[in-house]
DNA sequence: CGACACATGTAACACGTTACATGATTTG
DNA sequence: CAAATCATGTAACGTGTTACATGTGTCG
């Protein structure tokens, strides 16, 4: 949803163009989040199928402009007073999958670990480089460093807690978490195959 | 990509059929994933079209099983052994949110963190109470406890970022952040309607 | 019996994303 | 002129997600 909303809540500030709303999405948000343009008409369709925008004529060069609805600029309201929904535990790939690694049989988890907090430590790094050379001043600046210190305080966060875990799993008694597949879960009956433990 | 992988990950272990690998996948990712079972079916069909797994039979009490294929193997070591694909930027609605929020002319930036804020710190402390009563005793304990402890740290570091950028917000002059339509943009010519400021 | 969990499956949708086609205009 | 940018648009795909239909088995 949140390319939907920005173009929204752009809109909101006037009339603007395809090419125009990429251009303010971007430089509103640091240039870190290229969006392909083709995104931006899609999208436009699907907000003027949902009535939220309408089709606002084109000027003398040809740029096709678009305007807010009413009801868009209330979604856009609602969008800025009332916090994002979210459910309780997002979905993480890099958390789901050390979960699994830990608890197949086949897969080394510590090594799973270090492979992505190598991973983590290395964009972070990147980042940091990004922040440093970044230029405060003009307008936009703050955004712009702040949008950094949002995906800097995301990684660090990711690495802190694959460092967790992982000496969570050193401390734990010969990796005893590998779980073979629930055979005896079916309340009604057995399958007649038992879970055979292939690979490994 | 996670359901995906997982899935296939399971079926790693040996053949499952469709509610079994459901069981499986959110007994080992602690429960805080809910999984509909129709998207189970369905990711299962994907991989049967990709050539990852394929129908291996049903047994007496018509469970259909799943198994899964070399190359299907193939694909979760390669999951395992490199780390996931991010791109250095991740999007975040919130991030993307606040950017926009603060160089919108219209929007209270700091109303709209203070939101964000209280919202993150509210599902900090359900999770921590999660955390507080998790029994982790049992195989699958550490694994989560883990994930439990992933999504604490992820929401912890939104809450501090939130935090960060509230205090950034609030040493800024005027509030002199807020952008108008960048109407000077386009090289090839001005759009003959400047960019009006509408809302607010 | 009736409610509920088990079990499989289908169909549709949402959003994000990319590749491609097409043309005008600017610039080296 | 040729290349690059600006500009609009279309078509397709991928994953995640939900709603629905259908039937069997269990249990109070």
């Amino acid at each position: 949803m949140s390319v939907r909303q920005s173009l929204l809540a752009i809109l909101a500030q006037g009339p603007c163009y395809g090419y125009q709303l990429r251009h303010e999405f971007v430089r509103r948000t640091g240039s870190v989040w290229p969006l392909n343009v083709g995104q931006i008409y899609n999208t436009l369709e699907r907000l003027e199928r949902d009535g939220l925008v309408r089709r606002d004529g084109a000027d003398a060069q040809g740029h096709v402009y678009w305007e807010i609805t009413s009801p868009g600029l209330a979604e856009v309201d609602l969008w800025l007073s009332r916090a994002v929904e979210r459910t309780l535990a997002p979905r993480d790939e890099v958390a789901i999958k050390i979960a699994l690694a830990a608890t197949l049989p086949g897969a080394d988890a510590a090594a799973v670990i270090d492979e992505e907090r190598a991973a983590a430590e290395g964009r972070l790094a990147e980042l940091r480089m990004m922040r440093a050379s970044r230029d405060e001043a003009g307008p936009e600046g703050l955004a712009h460093s702040l949008v950094l210190d949002s995906l800097i305080f995301s990684a660090e966060a990711e690495s802190q807690w694959l460092e967790h875990a992982r000496t969570r799993l050193g401390e734990h008694p010969d990796h005893g978490l590998a779980l073979a597949l629930d055979v005896d879960r079916p309340k009604r009956g057995r399958p007649a195959r038992a879970g055979s433990a292939a690979l490994v």
